[in-house]
DNA sequence: AAGGCTAGCAACCGCACCAGA
DNA sequence: CTCTGGTGCGGTTGCTAGCCT
């Protein structure tokens, strides 16, 4: 059964917002503030909208000290480390970028970011790349190639010398000889989630799962990592994998258009909990600026320098002050 | 000049979370 | 404890201006 409409759809208008409904809007809220019921906010002041609509133009459009567009090279920065960091939690993201909303954040990643760094996208792109194009060796699927996670995951693979996997999917995470981290190192008290109780495996599934677009082959194929991963401690995790199952096929790894699901706050998360999660991802974030301070390992020819460029380097994205802006995070309890 | 195509962006949709009843 | 409704969030869609052929 499904839940009650928030307001009548047939009847409420939708489309572009007026000159007049916008200043009857923020008349209302610079006069009583935002404190009050969204749902009932349009019948109240004789706006025929949806009172979600009304949030939204609020927050992304008419509330003070908004700024559009122009986004600058610090901000660009930012953006991309946070992405290659959290996934797409632009709420969080456009938190550290002053005046900007996450809606605002995440159109400027999908249309220029995204492609810039990553190349390919929905639409084509009509200029020529300053780089050459990555061209995939192991084209599984038709959409292999263009599927930014697959790019996302070939850079961190070239990163850390991992050979390409010839079999699509999650074998990739069951291919790491050893984590790309530091030993454990908490940053957080002992907590109900002991750390040491969740694998390499699943840390860097929980990793992954940020930046993953969830599709739901992928949810399929992380179901699988959580399950099996609680009884795959690091002392295996050199040899076979418990990943390749039959849950990941080759699907999972082509590229399947993001369109099929909606991911979930419960979609986008691992088997342990959140301070687990944050303090993870830290320990990721050093150990690739430890690699950009040192060797990259197992890169050794300058291929791999004209490839990185094309399909999406976290060398060229990454801030110094990336794992600041996560000690900023976690403080602000995480972004609430 | 006109039609087609694309980038950019505003807005919508649907789901999950959370608080209060 | 369960249900319900409001809110927040991320993904997707649709519109429009500008560019290209």
């Amino acid at each position: 059964m499904g839940r009650a409409p928030c307001c009548d759809k047939a009847s409420v208008k939708k489309g572009p917002w007026a000159a007049e409904e916008d200043a009857v809007l923020r008349a209302y809220v610079a006069a009583h503030g935002t404190g009050e019921n969204w749902i009932a906010l349009p019948r109240k002041i004789g706006l025929n909208r949806c009172g979600k609509s009304c949030r939204l133009r609020w927050l992304n459009y008419l509330r003070p000290n908004i700024r559009h567009g122009g986004f600058t090279d610090d901000e660009d920065r930012l953006i991309c480390s946070l992405y290659a960091t959290i996934g797409s939690r632009w709420s969080t993201i456009a938190a550290q970028l002053p005046g900007r909303t996450d809606n605002d954040v995440k159109n400027y990643w999908n249309t220029k970011l995204k492609r810039r760094l990553l190349g390919g996208g929905r639409r084509p792109i009509r200029y020529a790349l300053s780089q050459p194009r990555l061209i995939l060796a192991n084209p599984t699927g038709a959409g292999a190639a263009s599927s930014a996670l697959e790019r996302m995951r070939l850079s961190v693979q070239r990163r850390h010398g991992i050979p390409q996997e010839t079999t699509p999917g999650f074998t990739f995470y069951g291919s790491l000889a050893a984590p790309p981290w530091p030993a454990q190192q908490s940053l957080f008290p002992a907590t109900a989630t002991n750390y040491s109780g969740i694998s390499t495996a699943s840390a860097y599934s929980g990793f992954w799962s940020h930046i993953q677009t969830s599709t739901s082959s992928y949810t399929a194929g992380r179901v699988s990592v959580q399950d099996q991963g609680a009884g795959w401690d690091s002392s295996s995790s050199g040899g076979t994998t418990p990943l390749s199952s039959s849950t990941t096929t080759g699907e999972a790894a082509a590229g399947i258009d993001s369109s099929s699901s909606t991911p979930t706050a419960s979609s986008v998360t691992f088997g342990g909990d959140m301070e687990d999660e944050i303090d993870m991802l830290l320990r990721q974030i050093r150990s690739f600026e430890e690699e950009d301070n040192g060797q990259l390992i197992g890169l050794g020819h300058a291929a791999e320098a004209a490839a990185d460029g094309s399909a999406g380097s976290w060398s060229s994205c990454s801030t110094p002050g990336v794992d600041s802006v996560f000690h900023e995070y976690v403080q602000q309890g995480f972004g609430q």
